[in-house]
DNA sequence: AACATGACAAGTT
DNA sequence: AAACTTGCCATGT
């Protein structure tokens, strides 16, 4: 294991996704600085297999569309977000807004 | 070792 | 306004 700090950051701040909320690649790019790095936080959950503990379910593209949904395993994640609460139509979230988890607007000073 | 691809997003044309 | 191009880091071939 590299142990990259991005990821690290990453795993960082999805962990600490509320339950009930989602965030998205970009936000997290975002708020580590790395706005345009956002596929390196996707790269990130896509490791983050070994990491269970890191609901990557709860991360999605700024679209609210679970893109890396047939990536993941286990669980469905229209299940899971689902069962958070979140309403979503076909792999998209419906009240994205209204459950989306800035990590800039929570974590910022 | 080098090239290509990948859970995205923002900037330009 | 829609479509195209560029940027980014890590991993796989």
């Amino acid at each position: 294991m590299k142990k990259s700090n991005f990821f690290e950051d990453v795993y960082d701040v999805v962990r600490l996704i509320p339950k009930g909320r989602v965030t998205s690649y970009g936000a997290i790019a975002r708020y580590l600085g790395i706005t345009k790095s956002a596929r390196v936080v996707g790269w990130a959950m896509k490791s983050s297999h070994n990491d269970k503990s890191i609901p990557a379910h709860r991360v999605v593209n700024r679209n609210g569309i679970l893109t890396g949904k047939h990536n993941f395993i286990g669980k469905k994640m229209d299940k899971l977000l689902k069962e958070e609460g979140i309403q979503m139509k076909n792999n998209q979230i419906i009240n994205f807004n209204e459950v989306f988890w800035n990590p800039i607007n929570e974590l910022e000073l």
